[in-house]
DNA sequence: GCACTGACTCCCA
DNA sequence: ATGGGAGCCAGTG
């Protein structure tokens, strides 16, 4: 699962929900975040590039990681709309075809 | 082991 | 589009 995470190329965002399908879970969105919560802190983990199904990050905007969330993924040229991301365009459409499991094990 | 919680998602009003 | 409720299932107390 976070080898799908890992595999989100930069500028690109994923749901908590296509992860877990990705992966092999289809309802462990859950179990998603909280492997990310309880990732080790040395694993270099674009967490950042996953939000929930709606586009939007998944915590509350005063929260520092929302804030810190948001700015990583602009700086990775992710547009925010409103504080939305456009699925359509920064989702893992194509994306996946071209890198996914086509990168190094 | 039971109960509650949660960086979620789906469905209906 | 927005909001509330139920489902899911592993972590934590």
């Amino acid at each position: 699962m976070w080898q799908v995470v890992q595999g989100i190329p930069r500028g690109h965002v994923l749901t908590y929900g296509e992860v877990a399908r990705l992966a092999g879970m289809s309802r462990a969105a859950r179990r998603v975040s909280l492997a990310m919560r309880r990732a080790p802190k040395g694993m270099t983990l674009p967490w950042h590039r996953v939000v929930n199904s709606q586009g939007k990050i998944s915590f509350p905007p005063d929260s520092a990681g929302f804030k810190k969330q948001r700015s990583m993924l602009e700086t990775e040229g992710v547009v925010f709309l409103n504080g939305k991301i456009n699925l359509k365009k920064f989702g893992y459409q194509g994306a996946l075809d071209h890198l996914l499991w086509g990168e190094p094990m």
